[in-house]
DNA sequence: CATGAATGAGTGTTCATTCAT
DNA sequence: AATGAATGAACACTCATTCAT
């Protein structure tokens, strides 16, 4: 017997990561993946049950991905303000790094092809900002807000701010990613 | 493009909404949005050039009205903040009464199918908004920071909670829509 | 707007006809079809809803015509012996002169693709022999048993008989047919 | 073809003919086979050229089986007429014994997959009944006509019958079935 | 202006079969 | 002998669009 490729399904991934960014979802077809990924349509449905589950797996892969860099190692000694600083500027690196990765997860995020189980699950990847929050509420530096609530003027403007940008195929000005870190924490911040 | 028959334009724009905002935009056909309508396939050929055309369209039309609705006779008696309250008010209460045309607008908003005139031409539509802004910079009241960019914290943040509160079926609460308007205040303002 | 054309339903069902009794119904698939009727496969899909109901259309179209020539005109004065032998004349000249539409019904019979309700319809129209049958054993000719069970001895065995000549390439033999309507006879008659 | 596991293949059997008759031919797949069988596809090909020798192997398998119950020791010493009821009986005692094998014989009866050749090997089990046949014509109890001409009324009705019960999910009645055999006899006797 | 008929090209998915181990 | 991976071709069906009236 063959054993499963890895390379096969990371091509995969990639191919339809593409498709779906140049051309969007609804121009993204199992025929147009297998093409983009050298492989026959047919494979695709050896790796993944039907088109959603692709399309949810290959989500979830890269909001862990994004997660697992933005998180790693927070400081305990810092401030909750230099803890809140540094995960921003994660947040940016990563996008600014990975352009195509976060303009995918923007198109998806609101799209009923996201099952409720797999939005559950990326939700809990930014349980670390939380704990943070948390701290900072403690300390009574932080309102205290539900933290889900909080979460909203932390990322909601940056983030359309590099869609802005992308989307006009301009670069995103580090001045500017500046200021709206400072006026995110100008907002939840006593 | 003369029009004989304004309701039929409007049931052609209603049933697209609706398919769009209940099967998504890869689920909405032609032939289904003819069917909603009430109209031969064909027909919609004569309103409009492509489906493409159609979208944009329609993506025009509800931001406008949805402009119209907020933007209706700002008091230049009242104060910087009283306006900036007032907006974010009606905006407010427009997304609850239209709910399906806020989240047509919020699905379409970031897919390759809107061409970038439209995008350009509706961002126009916000501009009372930058002049209420620009009053309050020149007062001395909101931070001298490119409009552009002011807005970001300002409207993403409570459009991204009517999202998430819609697309897990829960009505939005008051007492949130109420700090979030406050915490983008917070944000913008000296 | 074009009107349909009933030429394209009648090549529709020739060419559905056709690769049902040459290749079997597993191997009939709708672009077959549509190649083999010259129209495309969407056509087929104004016509049809779907191949299920293409096939109960045809099936019941078929059955229709077949007992139409079978069971014209029966003859009240006759006797019930000699209405019973005109009835099976007549069926087995139908079917030595339709070939095709006979080896197409045999085929799809038994078939979990027909439908009940279309059985039902189809039983009905042998409704003419049922009568003749109810004639004969009013009268004391034929034995009194259920006319259901009456008509597997007389339709079966000739049925049989045509298929394995018509599989075998080879023609009816007149005598024989004559034999099997004697046989049928001598089954059912007191 | 050396075959080193006899269950295997007896699985691969099994899993075919309950396909075939839960879901018909052209809706069984060599996969669907593979999986209820538990094994791989590729196995299939080991023990079987393609999907038609599957077939035909099969089908002449069953039909094997079913002449070997049916016509198990006819004895020499009893009357033509009690040998004949006696087969008869055999008949309708596989079949309700054995609905399944009953029904997949039928249903492949008059299909294209099958070969030629198979179909005239399987035709030879019937020898028995020939013989007896040819007995009762000898003593002029049976009407002197070629035999396979004869088979046809013997066993076509009845075959029906049990069709026609199993397809409406009715229980064959014995009543019915002593009938039929009655009629049967009355057809081909002198 | 408006229509339903018509279509070639495409959809997501499964097929029978072969490959590499 | 036996396997799961892999595939090109096919499947039933739908698409956005155009045609003829």
């Amino acid at each position: 017997m063959r054993i499963k490729d890895e390379k096969k399904l990371e091509n995969i991934y990639e191919a339809t990561l593409q498709l779906i960014i140049d051309e969007g979802l609804h121009q993204t077809s199992i025929s147009k993946i297998a093409k983009g990924a050298g492989v026959s349509p047919a494979t695709i449905y050896i790796y993944f049950e039907n088109k959603e589950d692709l399309i949810n797996k290959l989500y979830l892969s890269v909001k862990k991905e994004m997660s697992d860099y933005i998180f790693v190692k927070i400081d305990n000694q810092q401030t909750v303000h230099e803890n809140f600083v540094n995960i921003m500027k994660k947040f940016s690196q990563y996008i600014q790094d990975n352009k195509s990765r976060f303009l995918f997860v923007e198109q998806l995020q609101n799209m009923p092809i996201l099952s409720s189980e797999i939005l559950d699950q990326t939700n809990q990847y930014f349980y670390p900002m939380e704990k943070v929050l948390k701290k900072g509420i403690s300390e009574q530096v932080i309102k205290d807000i539900d933290t889900k609530i909080l979460f909203l003027p932390i990322f909601q403007p940056l983030s359309a701010y590099f869609k802005e940008q992308f989307n006009s195929d301009e670069r995103p000005k580090k001045a500017v990613i500046n200021i709206l870190i400072e006026l995110a924490w100008n907002s939840i911040s006593i």
